[in-house]
RNA sequence: UGGGGAGUCGUCCAACGGCAGGACGGCAGACUCUGGAUCUGCUUAUAGGGGUUCGAAUCCUCUCUCCCCAGCCA
C-alpha cells in the first residue's frame, strides 16, 4: 500500500481510500474505473473524473479500468468509443489491458437477474411505461404495488426467458426489482431492471432484445471487475441505496463502495452532453471539436495541452458542494504551461504598413531573436529586417489616450530585436480617413534594440518585414457564452440566447515570420504580445491556419476597458 | 409539503475541538527589449439564532438558503 506524498492532491475521496487502506479493507487493493457511456464526446468535466479515477489508482498503487457503459443501444455508437479512447489516452492515462464494456457482462447480468427472481426479489411486470409512472406515485405521495408484483416465481422465470427470446414487443413488459413502493426514495419503488429493446447493439449486434438498466448494470459491472471505490457524480447519491441493495441481494463477494463528488461546472460554458449536442446540431459551432467547445477534442484543437488540463483538474479540487469554477483558472493553467514551452515568434494579425524612410531601399538585415526567454536551451533564430514592415494596427494611435505607450505621431518606440523608430508622418486614405501607412525614421545606432545613450522607450512592438513575411489565416476565439451563468436569461428563453455572436473572428491577411511557413499541425507558439496560437488541421501547404488558444495577460486592454467604462459612466 | 445532499474570501479548495490558509481573480508597486513572464504587498469569508466547551468553521439544536430525484436515459 502506498500513501500519497504530501504534495499530491488530497481530497475527501482520497481520505476515504487512505482510511480504507489503514483498515485493511479490500485486501489493500485500490481499483477504480472510468465508466463513460459511448453516446457523446468527452468534455472537461469528464477530464475531472478521469484525473480523479486514474489519479487515485496512480497515487495508491492501484488500477483504473476504462469501461464503456453501453447498456442503451439506441443511443450508443462505435464512433464515440473511438473518440473516448483517443481522448483518455491523449490526456495521458493508460488503462493497460483493462478496457471493458458493460455489454461484456450481459450474460452474467442475465443470470444475476434470474437469481433475483428465484429469490423472490424481482418480477416481470406487464404495466406499460405510462402505467408504471402512475403506479410510482410522486415525490410526496407513495406509489402502489403493481398488480403483477406477486406472480409465481415459475411464471416470472418463464416470462423473463420469453422476454429474452423476443416473444414480446418493445415496452410491453419489464423486469422489476421488488423493493418498496412506499419508499421516500423513488429509486427504490420497484425500479426497472430490464426493458425490452429490439435494437441492434454496437457490440452484441442482435443477440439481445432485452437490456439491463443503469442501476443494475453498473453495480454488477463494478463488482465483476473487482472495483473497490466506485466514484460518480452527486446526482447518483440517491441511487446508492439501490446500488447496495442489488449487490446485497445478489450476495456477491465484491461489493464496491460508491462515492459521489460534485461535477465540474465552468463559467461562460455549458457542459451537459445534451446542451453540447444542441450547439453542434444547431450550427452554433462547427462540430464537437470546434475550438470553442469545452470538449477534450475541442480543447485539443484549440491548443490546450494535456498537462495543462491535468493541472487544472488538480487545482480545482474535489468536493461535494455544487460549484462553478472560473474559466480564468483554466486559462491560467494553459498560459502557465505554454509560457515555459512555446517558442516565441512575431506575427502581425492586423497589419499596418510602416516605411522606414531613412533605411536603404534594397537592404535586408538578419537580426538575432530569442526563441524562449523562459528557456535558453530553445536557442536563437534570425529575423529579417528591411525598409517596409508591418506592425500591429492596434500599436499605433494618431491621438493616443492617456497611458497608451505605443507608437503615435512624433513618438519613438522599439521594434523588438531591431531598432528604435520614430513616427514622422501618417498617411491616410483620402475618402475614408483610415490610416493606411506610417512613415518612420530609424536610429541606426540602436541596432538589436539597445540605445547606446541609454535612452528609454516606453514600448516595444512586434513586427515583420513585408517582403519576407508569409500570409496566414488566424482564428480568434472568445467565450462561447456571454454570461458567466449561461442560464441567466429572460423568462421563457434558454442558454442559446446568451450565445456570443462574436465568439469566432477570422483574420485572413495576417503576416507571420517566414519560419512559420511549414509549421506542423498542432504545434504551438507564442505570437509575441498577442497570445498563444496553434496550427489548425485546416492548414494547407503555403496557407497555414492558426487558432488562438488564449491571449497573453493584457494590462493595456484592462486599462483601456476601464477608460471606456469610465467615459460611459460619465455620460 | 416525501427522500437525498450541500452551505468558508468575488471564485475554487483547505483547516477534522486549538492563530481561518492556499490558488485563481482584483487592486497597488518593483522589474522588464513581450503592457508577457517574474517578484512584493494589499484586498475579502465560516448562512442565521441558541447551546456544549477554557476554547467551535468543526460537536448538539432550531431556522434559512441552494442543489438533486417522479426515464422502460446514464
Amino acid at each position: 500500500m502506498t500513501i500519497p506524498d504530501s504534495n499530491r492532491p488530497s481530497d475527501f475521496i482520497r481520505d476515504i481510500v487512505t482510511e480504507d487502506l489503514k483498515a485493511g479493507k479490500n485486501n489493500n487493493r485500490v481499483h477504480t474505473r472510468f465508466p463513460p457511456e459511448p453516446n457523446g464526446y468527452l468534455h472537461i468535466g469528464h477530464a475531472k473524473s478521469i484525473c480523479l479515477n486514474f489519479g487515485i489508482a496512480r497515487d495508491f498503487n492501484g488500477l483504473c479500468n476504462l469501461r464503456f457503459d453501453d447498456t442503451n443501444p439506441t443511443k450508443e455508437e462505435v464512433e464515440y468509443v473511438e473518440s473516448i479512447k483517443e481522448d483518455v489516452r491523449w490526456l495521458g492515462f493508460d488503462w493497460g489491458d483493462r478496457m471493458y464494456y458493460a455489454s461484456d457482462y450481459f450474460e452474467q447480468m442475465y443470470r444475476y437477474a434470474v437469481q433475483l427472481i428465484k429469490a423472490g426479489k424481482a418480477y416481470v411486470c406487464d404495466l406499460n411505461a405510462d402505467e408504471i409512472r402512475q403506479y410510482r406515485g410522486t415525490l410526496t405521495a407513495p406509489g402502489k404495488d403493481s398488480p403483477y408484483r406477486n406472480r409465481s416465481i415459475e411464471e416470472d422465470i418463464d416470462l423473463f426467458e420469453r422476454m429474452r427470446a423476443g416473444e414480446f414487443p418493445d415496452g410491453s413488459r419489464t423486469l422489476r426489482a421488488k423493493i418498496d413502493m412506499t419508499s421516500g426514495n423513488i429509486n427504490m419503488r420497484d425500479p426497472v431492471i430490464y426493458r425490452i429493446l429490439h435494437a441492434e447493439h454496437h457490440r452484441t449486434g442482435n443477440k439481445w432484445c432485452i437490456y439491463p438498466m443503469y442501476d443494475f448494470a453498473h453495480c454488477v459491472s463494478d463488482s465483476i471487475e473487482g472495483i473497490t471505490h466506485s466514484i460518480c457524480t452527486l446526482e447518483f447519491e440517491d441511487h446508492r441505496p439501490l446500488y447496495d441493495w442489488f449487490l446485497d441481494e445478489l450476495k456477491v463477494k465484491c461489493h464496491p463502495q460508491q462515492i459521489e463528488f460534485a461535477r465540474l461546472n465552468l463559467s461562460y460554458t455549458v457542459m451537459s452532453k445534451r446542451r453540447l449536442l444542441r450547439l453542434v446540431e444547431g450550427g452554433f459551432v462547427n462540430g464537437w471539436n470546434d475550438p470553442r467547445m469545452p470538449t477534450i477534442s475541442g480543447l485539443r484543437r484549440r491548443g490546450y495541452t494535456p498537462e495543462s488540463i491535468r493541472n487544472f483538474c488538480e487545482r480545482i479540487g474535489v468536493a461535494k458542494r455544487d460549484s462553478v469554477v472560473d474559466i480564468a483558472l483554466l486559462e491560467y493553467c494553459i498560459r502557465e504551461d505554454l509560457n515555459k514551452t512555446a517558442p516565441r515568434v512575431m506575427a502581425v494579425l492586423r497589419p499596418l504598413k510602416v516605411i522606414i524612410i531613412n533605411y536603404p531601399e534594397d537592404k535586408t538585415e538578419e537580426l538575432d531573436a530569442v526563441n524562449n526567454p523562459e528557456d535558453p536551451a530553445m536557442g536563437m533564430r534570425k529575423v529579417a529586417f528591411s525598409k517596409i514592415l508591418y506592425i500591429e494596427r492596434d500599436d499605433f494611435r494618431e491621438d493616443p489616450p492617456k497611458q497608451f505607450f505605443r507608437l503615435a505621431p512624433g513618438r519613438e518606440v522599439r521594434l523588438r530585436y531591431a531598432y528604435y523608430i520614430t513616427c514622422v508622418k501618417v498617411i491616410k486614405d483620402e475618402k475614408t480617413c483610415e490610416v493606411v501607412e506610417l512613415h518612420c525614421t530609424y536610429d541606426p545606432a540602436t541596432r538589436g534594440g539597445d540605445a547606446p545613450d541609454k535612452r528609454k522607450v516606453k514600448a516595444t512592438l512586434h513586427w515583420v518585414s513585408a517582403s519576407h513575411a508569409i500570409e496566414a489565416e488566424v482564428r480568434l476565439y472568445d467565450h462561447l457564452l456571454l454570461k458567466e451563468d449561461p442560464d441567466d436569461v429572460e423568462e421563457g428563453k434558454d442558454f442559446k440566447s446568451n450565445i456570443n455572436p462574436n465568439s469566432l473572428e477570422t483574420l485572413t491577411y495576417c503576416r507571420l515570420e517566414p519560419c512559420l511557413a511549414d509549421a506542423r499541425s498542432g504545434s504551438r507558439y507564442q505570437f509575441e504580445r498577442m497570445g498563444y496560437f496553434c496550427v489548425d488541421p485546416d492548414s494547407s501547404a503555403g496557407k497555414p491556419v492558426f487558432n488562438r488558444t488564449v491571449t497573453l495577460r493584457d494590462t493595456w486592454a484592462k486599462i483601456e476597458k476601464g477608460q471606456k467604462e469610465g467615459v460611459r459612466s460619465k455620460e
